[in-house]
DNA sequence: AAAAATGTCGATTGATATAGTAGAGATTAA
DNA sequence: TTAATCTCTACTATATCAATCGACATTTTT
Protein backbone atom coordinates (compact mmCIF):
# COMPACT_ATOMS: atom_id res chain seq x y z
CA UNK A 1 0.00 0.00 0.00
CA UNK A 2 2.73 2.31 0.69
CA UNK A 3 1.36 5.47 2.27
CA UNK A 4 2.67 8.36 0.76
CA UNK A 5 3.59 11.85 3.29
CA UNK A 6 0.64 13.35 2.07
CA UNK A 7 -1.45 9.99 3.62
CA UNK A 8 0.11 10.45 6.29
CA UNK A 9 -0.45 14.33 6.88
CA UNK A 10 -3.66 13.85 6.46
CA UNK A 11 -4.11 11.49 9.13
CA UNK A 12 -1.84 13.45 11.75
CA UNK A 13 -4.16 16.20 11.35
CA UNK A 14 -7.36 14.33 11.35
CA UNK A 15 -6.09 12.94 14.88
CA UNK A 16 -5.98 17.13 15.78
CA UNK A 17 -9.07 17.64 14.75
CA UNK A 18 -10.98 14.69 16.18
CA UNK A 19 -9.33 15.15 19.15
CA UNK A 20 -10.69 18.77 19.14
CA UNK A 21 -14.01 17.69 17.69
CA UNK A 22 -17.16 18.72 20.14
CA UNK A 23 -20.37 19.77 18.95
CA UNK A 24 -19.79 23.37 18.68
CA UNK A 25 -18.27 25.50 16.18
CA UNK A 26 -14.84 25.55 17.19
CA UNK A 27 -12.55 25.48 14.88
CA UNK A 28 -8.51 24.89 14.45
CA UNK A 29 -6.35 26.85 12.27
CA UNK A 30 -3.75 24.92 9.25
CA UNK A 31 -1.16 26.93 11.33
CA UNK A 32 -1.98 25.13 14.90
CA UNK A 33 -2.45 21.71 12.92
CA UNK A 34 1.30 22.33 10.92
CA UNK A 35 3.50 23.41 14.11
CA UNK A 36 1.40 20.54 16.57
CA UNK A 37 2.41 17.67 13.49
CA UNK A 38 5.08 19.20 12.46
CA UNK A 39 3.86 19.79 8.69
CA UNK A 40 4.98 22.42 6.33
CA UNK A 41 2.40 24.57 6.06
CA UNK A 42 1.33 25.33 2.98
CA UNK A 43 1.26 21.68 1.71
CA UNK A 44 -1.01 20.96 4.77
CA UNK A 45 -3.59 23.44 3.29
CA UNK A 46 -3.56 21.53 0.05
CA UNK A 47 -4.41 18.62 1.95
CA UNK A 48 -6.86 19.69 4.26
CA UNK A 49 -8.73 21.65 1.51
CA UNK A 50 -8.60 18.15 -0.56
CA UNK A 51 -10.23 16.64 2.80
CA UNK A 52 -12.83 19.63 2.72
CA UNK A 53 -13.49 18.46 -1.42
CA UNK A 54 -14.04 15.00 0.27
CA UNK A 55 -16.64 16.09 2.31
CA UNK A 56 -14.46 14.96 5.93
CA UNK A 57 -13.63 18.32 6.88
CA UNK A 58 -15.27 21.70 6.86
CA UNK A 59 -13.72 25.34 6.79
CA UNK A 60 -14.62 29.06 8.08
CA UNK A 61 -12.64 31.56 6.60
CA UNK A 62 -11.37 35.41 8.18
CA UNK A 63 -10.09 35.98 11.25
CA UNK A 64 -11.57 33.44 13.47
CA UNK A 65 -11.05 30.78 11.05
CA UNK A 66 -10.03 27.17 10.64
CA UNK A 67 -11.12 23.63 9.71
CA UNK A 68 -13.17 21.24 11.99
CA UNK A 69 -14.54 17.66 11.25
CA UNK A 70 -17.43 17.73 9.28
CA UNK A 71 -19.05 13.86 10.88
CA UNK A 72 -18.48 12.59 13.39
CA UNK A 73 -15.30 11.01 14.13
CA UNK A 74 -16.83 7.52 14.32
CA UNK A 75 -18.35 7.91 10.73
CA UNK A 76 -14.90 8.70 9.45
CA UNK A 77 -12.88 5.53 8.48
CA UNK A 78 -8.95 5.60 7.78
CA UNK A 79 -10.19 3.65 4.77
CA UNK A 80 -11.92 6.73 3.54
CA UNK A 81 -9.40 8.74 3.80
CA UNK A 82 -6.34 7.02 2.21
CA UNK A 83 -8.95 6.06 -0.71
CA UNK A 84 -9.20 9.64 -1.61
CA UNK A 85 -6.10 11.01 -0.62
CA UNK A 86 -3.92 8.08 -2.42
CA UNK A 87 -6.01 5.75 -4.59
CA UNK A 88 -6.88 1.87 -4.18
CA UNK A 89 -5.67 0.61 -1.30
CA UNK A 90 -4.85 -2.90 -3.09
CA UNK A 91 -0.89 -3.60 -4.09
CA UNK A 92 -2.27 -4.18 -7.51
CA UNK A 93 -4.90 -2.39 -9.07
CA UNK A 94 -6.14 -5.09 -10.69
CA UNK A 95 -7.76 -6.49 -7.32
CA UNK A 96 -9.28 -2.73 -6.38
CA UNK A 97 -12.70 -2.69 -6.00
CA UNK A 98 -13.16 0.86 -6.70
CA UNK A 99 -10.08 1.29 -9.01
CA UNK A 100 -9.84 -1.15 -11.12
CA UNK A 101 -7.46 -1.62 -13.72
CA UNK A 102 -6.85 -4.16 -16.30
CA UNK A 103 -3.24 -5.81 -15.80
CA UNK A 104 -0.94 -7.14 -18.50
CA UNK A 105 -1.27 -10.90 -17.12
CA UNK A 106 -1.97 -13.32 -19.64
CA UNK A 107 -5.20 -14.00 -17.80
CA UNK A 108 -6.25 -12.33 -15.48
CA UNK A 109 -9.20 -14.65 -13.74
CA UNK A 110 -6.40 -17.06 -13.87
CA UNK A 111 -3.65 -15.38 -12.15
CA UNK A 112 -1.99 -16.74 -9.35
CA UNK A 113 -0.10 -13.67 -8.51
CA UNK A 114 -4.34 -11.39 -8.25
CA UNK A 115 -5.58 -14.36 -6.15
CA UNK A 116 -2.78 -13.77 -3.28
CA UNK A 117 -3.06 -9.96 -3.85
CA UNK A 118 -6.64 -10.09 -3.69
CA UNK A 119 -5.80 -11.69 -0.08
CA UNK A 120 -3.75 -8.62 0.79
CA UNK A 121 -5.78 -6.27 -0.22
CA UNK A 122 -9.15 -8.03 1.46
CA UNK A 123 -6.54 -7.76 4.97
CA UNK A 124 -5.82 -4.35 4.48
CA UNK A 125 -8.81 -3.05 4.14
CA UNK A 126 -10.45 -5.52 6.56
CA UNK A 127 -8.38 -3.05 9.03
CA UNK A 128 -8.21 0.45 7.62
CA UNK A 129 -12.50 -0.07 7.13
CA UNK A 130 -12.59 -0.61 10.75
CA UNK A 131 -10.83 1.79 12.42
CA UNK A 132 -12.25 5.53 12.72
CA UNK A 133 -10.44 8.78 13.51
CA UNK A 134 -12.38 8.66 16.72
CA UNK A 135 -10.80 5.17 17.76
CA UNK A 136 -7.33 7.04 16.80
CA UNK A 137 -8.36 9.28 19.16
CA UNK A 138 -8.80 6.98 21.85
CA UNK A 139 -5.57 5.31 20.70
CA UNK A 140 -4.03 8.43 21.46
CA UNK A 141 -5.27 8.95 24.70
CA UNK A 142 -4.24 5.45 25.98
CA UNK A 143 -0.84 6.05 24.61
CA UNK A 144 -0.42 9.22 26.10
CA UNK A 145 -2.40 9.15 29.13
CA UNK A 146 -5.52 11.69 29.37
CA UNK A 147 -3.55 15.04 29.60
CA UNK A 148 -1.86 16.31 26.46
CA UNK A 149 1.90 15.67 25.88
CA UNK A 150 4.21 18.55 25.86
CA UNK A 151 5.75 16.15 23.32
CA UNK A 152 3.26 16.37 21.36
CA UNK A 153 4.39 20.32 20.54
CA UNK A 154 7.36 22.01 18.49
CA UNK A 155 8.69 24.23 20.84
CA UNK B 1 2.12 -1.44 -0.35
CA UNK B 2 1.91 -0.81 -3.73
CA UNK B 3 3.84 -3.07 -5.88
CA UNK B 4 5.54 -2.11 -8.42
CA UNK B 5 5.40 -3.53 -12.49
CA UNK B 6 9.03 -4.58 -11.65
CA UNK B 7 7.63 -6.49 -8.55
CA UNK B 8 5.28 -7.98 -10.62
CA UNK B 9 7.03 -9.02 -13.16
CA UNK B 10 9.30 -10.70 -11.24
CA UNK B 11 6.55 -12.91 -9.37
CA UNK B 12 4.85 -13.86 -12.56
CA UNK B 13 8.61 -14.85 -14.37
CA UNK B 14 8.84 -16.96 -10.78
CA UNK B 15 5.21 -19.01 -11.61
CA UNK B 16 6.86 -19.84 -14.96
CA UNK B 17 10.21 -20.60 -13.21
CA UNK B 18 8.65 -22.54 -10.69
CA UNK B 19 6.25 -24.69 -13.20
CA UNK B 20 9.13 -25.46 -15.11
CA UNK B 21 11.46 -26.58 -12.10
CA UNK B 22 12.54 -29.91 -12.17
CA UNK B 23 15.25 -31.37 -10.34
CA UNK B 24 18.09 -31.17 -13.14
CA UNK B 25 19.92 -28.52 -15.22
CA UNK B 26 16.48 -27.84 -17.09
CA UNK B 27 16.49 -24.21 -17.93
CA UNK B 28 14.35 -21.50 -19.23
CA UNK B 29 15.34 -18.62 -21.53
CA UNK B 30 14.64 -14.93 -21.01
CA UNK B 31 13.03 -14.71 -24.33
CA UNK B 32 10.62 -17.49 -23.52
CA UNK B 33 9.61 -16.04 -20.18
CA UNK B 34 9.52 -12.78 -22.04
CA UNK B 35 6.60 -14.05 -24.63
CA UNK B 36 4.88 -16.06 -22.38
CA UNK B 37 4.38 -13.53 -19.53
CA UNK B 38 3.71 -10.49 -21.66
CA UNK B 39 6.93 -8.59 -20.24
CA UNK B 40 9.61 -6.46 -22.20
CA UNK B 41 12.53 -8.45 -22.62
CA UNK B 42 15.42 -6.10 -21.95
CA UNK B 43 13.05 -5.29 -18.73
CA UNK B 44 12.80 -8.43 -17.66
CA UNK B 45 16.97 -9.24 -17.29
CA UNK B 46 17.17 -6.85 -15.21
CA UNK B 47 14.93 -8.49 -13.02
CA UNK B 48 15.91 -11.85 -13.26
CA UNK B 49 19.79 -10.77 -12.60
CA UNK B 50 18.72 -9.21 -9.94
CA UNK B 51 16.85 -12.15 -8.05
CA UNK B 52 19.93 -14.14 -9.45
CA UNK B 53 22.17 -11.42 -7.42
CA UNK B 54 19.00 -12.32 -4.32
CA UNK B 55 20.11 -16.15 -4.32
CA UNK B 56 16.65 -17.10 -5.62
CA UNK B 57 17.97 -17.89 -9.52
CA UNK B 58 20.78 -19.27 -10.91
CA UNK B 59 21.67 -18.75 -14.86
CA UNK B 60 22.84 -20.68 -17.32
CA UNK B 61 24.92 -18.71 -20.39
CA UNK B 62 25.78 -19.56 -23.29
CA UNK B 63 23.66 -20.86 -26.51
CA UNK B 64 21.55 -23.12 -23.97
CA UNK B 65 21.46 -20.87 -21.81
CA UNK B 66 19.07 -19.43 -19.45
CA UNK B 67 17.65 -19.17 -15.91
CA UNK B 68 15.89 -21.30 -12.94
CA UNK B 69 15.12 -21.66 -9.43
CA UNK B 70 18.39 -22.10 -7.42
CA UNK B 71 16.40 -23.28 -4.57
CA UNK B 72 13.22 -25.17 -4.38
CA UNK B 73 10.15 -23.48 -4.86
CA UNK B 74 8.81 -24.74 -1.12
CA UNK B 75 11.23 -22.66 0.43
CA UNK B 76 10.72 -19.24 -1.79
CA UNK B 77 8.49 -16.88 -0.35
CA UNK B 78 6.75 -13.97 -1.69
CA UNK B 79 7.90 -11.80 1.46
CA UNK B 80 11.30 -12.54 0.24
CA UNK B 81 11.12 -11.83 -3.54
CA UNK B 82 8.95 -8.50 -3.16
CA UNK B 83 11.47 -7.12 0.17
CA UNK B 84 14.44 -7.82 -2.61
CA UNK B 85 12.74 -5.82 -5.21
CA UNK B 86 11.05 -2.86 -3.95
CA UNK B 87 12.21 -2.71 -0.10
CA UNK B 88 9.40 -2.48 2.97
CA UNK B 89 6.23 -4.42 3.41
CA UNK B 90 5.31 -2.16 5.44
CA UNK B 91 2.57 1.31 4.66
CA UNK B 92 5.11 3.20 6.59
CA UNK B 93 9.13 2.50 7.19
CA UNK B 94 8.91 3.19 10.98
CA UNK B 95 7.14 0.11 11.31
CA UNK B 96 9.16 -1.62 9.17
CA UNK B 97 11.25 -4.42 10.77
CA UNK B 98 13.97 -4.51 8.32
CA UNK B 99 14.18 -1.33 6.56
CA UNK B 100 13.33 0.96 10.02
CA UNK B 101 13.40 4.69 9.53
CA UNK B 102 12.48 7.16 11.61
CA UNK B 103 9.27 9.16 10.53
CA UNK B 104 8.62 13.24 11.38
CA UNK B 105 6.04 12.41 13.43
CA UNK B 106 6.11 14.53 17.42
CA UNK B 107 6.54 11.25 19.16
CA UNK B 108 7.07 7.96 17.42
CA UNK B 109 6.40 5.85 20.44
CA UNK B 110 3.03 7.19 21.23
CA UNK B 111 2.11 7.38 17.26
CA UNK B 112 -2.10 6.30 17.15
CA UNK B 113 -1.17 5.79 13.44
CA UNK B 114 2.13 3.95 14.03
CA UNK B 115 -0.08 1.65 15.54
CA UNK B 116 -2.30 0.91 13.49
CA UNK B 117 -0.19 1.04 10.57
CA UNK B 118 1.85 -1.88 12.53
CA UNK B 119 -1.38 -4.05 12.37
CA UNK B 120 -1.94 -3.61 8.49
CA UNK B 121 2.23 -4.83 8.76
CA UNK B 122 2.18 -7.53 9.84
CA UNK B 123 -1.12 -8.68 7.99
CA UNK B 124 0.62 -8.04 5.17
CA UNK B 125 3.67 -9.87 6.48
CA UNK B 126 1.42 -12.77 7.31
CA UNK B 127 0.18 -13.59 4.18
CA UNK B 128 3.10 -12.64 2.24
CA UNK B 129 5.87 -14.82 4.31
CA UNK B 130 3.06 -17.87 4.00
CA UNK B 131 2.45 -17.87 0.31
CA UNK B 132 5.63 -19.62 -1.53
CA UNK B 133 6.28 -20.02 -5.10
CA UNK B 134 5.46 -23.75 -4.88
CA UNK B 135 1.64 -22.52 -3.44
CA UNK B 136 1.79 -20.25 -5.94
CA UNK B 137 2.19 -22.56 -8.82
CA UNK B 138 -0.40 -24.47 -6.99
CA UNK B 139 -2.88 -21.70 -7.30
CA UNK B 140 -1.89 -21.47 -11.19
CA UNK B 141 -2.71 -25.39 -11.87
CA UNK B 142 -5.93 -25.38 -9.71
CA UNK B 143 -7.33 -21.77 -11.49
CA UNK B 144 -6.13 -23.51 -15.23
CA UNK B 145 -6.30 -27.25 -14.87
CA UNK B 146 -3.61 -29.49 -15.11
CA UNK B 147 -3.09 -28.45 -19.20
CA UNK B 148 -1.66 -25.42 -19.87
CA UNK B 149 -3.76 -22.60 -21.04
CA UNK B 150 -3.18 -21.42 -25.03
CA UNK B 151 -3.99 -17.94 -23.33
CA UNK B 152 -1.13 -18.26 -21.61
CA UNK B 153 0.79 -17.74 -24.22
CA UNK B 154 0.86 -14.32 -26.61
CA UNK B 155 -0.14 -15.76 -30.42
C1' DA C 1 -14.18 51.66 5.63
C1' DA C 2 -9.78 49.76 6.65
C1' DA C 3 -6.74 46.38 8.53
C1' DA C 4 -5.33 41.96 9.68
C1' DA C 5 -5.74 37.16 9.90
C1' DT C 6 -7.33 33.60 7.99
C1' DG C 7 -8.72 30.02 4.09
C1' DT C 8 -8.71 29.26 -1.50
C1' DC C 9 -6.91 28.33 -5.81
C1' DG C 10 -3.76 27.43 -9.50
C1' DA C 11 0.82 27.23 -11.04
C1' DT C 12 5.57 26.02 -10.54
C1' DT C 13 9.62 23.68 -9.00
C1' DG C 14 13.15 20.29 -7.78
C1' DA C 15 14.07 15.77 -6.52
C1' DT C 16 13.38 11.07 -6.96
C1' DA C 17 11.52 6.81 -8.69
C1' DT C 18 9.75 4.10 -12.39
C1' DA C 19 9.60 1.69 -16.68
C1' DG C 20 11.91 0.84 -20.31
C1' DT C 21 15.83 1.02 -23.93
C1' DA C 22 20.58 0.54 -25.73
C1' DG C 23 25.14 -1.01 -26.63
C1' DA C 24 29.06 -3.58 -25.91
C1' DG C 25 30.87 -7.60 -23.83
C1' DA C 26 31.32 -12.55 -21.88
C1' DT C 27 30.13 -17.41 -22.16
C1' DT C 28 28.85 -21.64 -24.10
C1' DA C 29 27.22 -25.33 -27.38
C1' DA C 30 27.21 -26.90 -31.84
C1' DT D 1 33.91 -19.95 -35.77
C1' DT D 2 29.32 -18.78 -35.27
C1' DA D 3 25.15 -17.90 -33.10
C1' DA D 4 22.46 -17.69 -29.19
C1' DT D 5 22.37 -16.74 -24.94
C1' DC D 6 23.28 -14.13 -20.32
C1' DT D 7 25.88 -9.69 -18.16
C1' DC D 8 26.86 -5.20 -17.05
C1' DT D 9 26.61 -0.28 -17.22
C1' DA D 10 24.61 3.58 -18.75
C1' DC D 11 21.00 6.27 -20.45
C1' DT D 12 16.29 8.43 -21.14
C1' DA D 13 11.62 9.78 -20.87
C1' DT D 14 7.87 10.16 -17.99
C1' DA D 15 5.45 10.42 -13.84
C1' DT D 16 4.94 11.21 -9.09
C1' DC D 17 5.93 13.42 -4.84
C1' DA D 18 6.78 16.97 -1.60
C1' DA D 19 6.90 21.37 -1.23
C1' DT D 20 6.66 26.35 -2.33
C1' DC D 21 4.73 30.66 -4.17
C1' DG D 22 1.75 34.45 -5.37
C1' DA D 23 -2.44 36.45 -5.77
C1' DC D 24 -7.05 36.37 -4.21
C1' DA D 25 -11.47 35.88 -1.25
C1' DT D 26 -13.67 36.03 3.19
C1' DT D 27 -14.49 37.33 7.77
C1' DT D 28 -13.88 39.75 12.20
C1' DT D 29 -12.36 43.60 14.64
C1' DT D 30 -11.43 48.30 15.09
Amino acid sequence: MKLSVRGEYALRALIVLGLDYIEGDSVVRIHEISTRQNIPKRFLEQILNDLKSAGVLESKRGIAGGYRLKRAPENITLAEVIRHIEGPLAPVSCVSERFYEKCSCPNEDKCAIRSVMKEVRDAIVKILEDVTVAQMCERVKKLQGTQANPLDYII
